[in-house]
DNA sequence: TAACTTAATGACCCAATAGTCATTAAGTTA
DNA sequence: TAACTTAATGACTATTGGGTCATTAAGTTA
């Protein structure tokens, strides 16, 4: 009776993302600092010397993280702005519906928090991800309440600030699920969630009170 | 020519809250793990021995922190709610803009988001900050919306999901301060970032559209 | 001003862990 | 099946930093 499956496995193809992923799971869990080395390479099947051979620092590792998974998502929702033909409300729930069906939904879903939380350590992943991500975010959102307002359908309200205001509840949904999420009996629903929001923004943002 | 100040000074009542206040700037900056107890010290004006001559350890001092500075602003904004005899939505106003004034324009504005990014590390103290912070905090923000329902200056909606809504800005706003806030030119103000939410909220809630 | 109490110090200890590298073995070629 | 390439390993090193404690000196009392 031989064994099948050798000790060791070469699985050149694989272990980058296999690692990034292990890497993403406890980054979020415990924090960039309080993360081993060892645990994340254990999580992946593997050795430590094993992640050196594809990731060159802790820190290497860290930005092929960020960099991963998040970009996608943002040109996924410049393809649903481009090619959207009803109001500007229905715009602003389909990207906010699309970014939490690819994001919050996904592994990746623990990525704003990590990113908040390591922001200060890593200013270069930061301003990376600030321009990849949150800027172009802002902008679509930004787009589609222009929009409405240019339409008539929103009434008129000072666009950069509103911004922040409609995509900050979606935020604090993601980080509160990874961080205090586990101290409370009964979890948020996010379906609820993004409802309750989307209907106080649908009134919010109206212009004419029929 | 006698120096009058001698090198070592003896302040045993002043040193716990000058270490916790360095403590707390240290870690919102660079996180828990990532801090070196000497750094703290040293912003403290103290050496490291004398650090432990007050907090048992690294972990006492994350406690400390987080109890020290925050649970007196819930205590006074049920005092608020107490006495508050105007409509619901200017209680609520009130509630939001005494928590900005009493936290997010003090040194304790990096509490939510050290406690969010650490609270996995230490689910003791997490559990201590959402039992003494965010349940309270939830149960005042609760009791105006009910208050408003109830008159019927709201529209009836879920309540539970609504104050999560209806926070969630106000902490996105000192969670960004603290993180990515530093990638962008033109920071956020604070003031017009509320007044918009406010008045999308006081749309947003209403129950007749005149 | 001498004796005494205790706040403050910083050199030291040791456990943890990021990063290295000589060795091993999986898979490939001739 | 022997020779060869390289993915994978894990023992090892160097450094960092939490925590200790014998020593020092500030302030107090008699």
């Amino acid at each position: 009776m031989v064994s099948e499956s050798p000790l060791r496995k070469r699985r050149k193809e694989a272990r980058p993302s296999e690692l990034t992923a292990a890497a993403l799971g406890l980054f979020v869990e415990k924090g960039f600092a309080a993360t081993r080395l060892e645990e994340v390479a254990l999580r992946a099947g593997v050795s430590k010397g094993t992640l050196y051979l594809y990731f060159d620092s802790k820190e290497a590792l860290f930005k092929a993280v960020i960099q991963e998974g998040i970009i996608p998502v943002v040109a996924e929702g410049e393809a649903i702005a481009a090619s959207h033909a009803g109001s500007a409300f229905d715009l602003l729930e389909r990207l906010l519906g699309n970014w939490w069906t690819r994001i919050g939904e996904t592994d990746f879903a623990g990525i704003p928090k990590l990113m908040v939380a390591e922001a200060r350590n890593f200013p270069e992943v930061a301003q990376f991800y600030y321009e990849n991500v949150i800027r172009r975010g802002r902008a679509l959102v930004g787009a589609a309440l222009e929009r409405g307002m240019a339409s008539g359908e929103f009434r008129r309200m000072e666009i950069e600030t509103c911004i922040e205001v409609v995509i900050a509840p979606v935020l604090m949904l993601l980080i509160w699920r990874f961080s205090m999420g586990s101290c409370q009996g009964k979890q948020v629903d996010p379906a609820q969630y993004l409802a309750i929001h989307m209907d106080l923004l649908r009134q919010g943002l109206q212009r004419s009170q029929v």
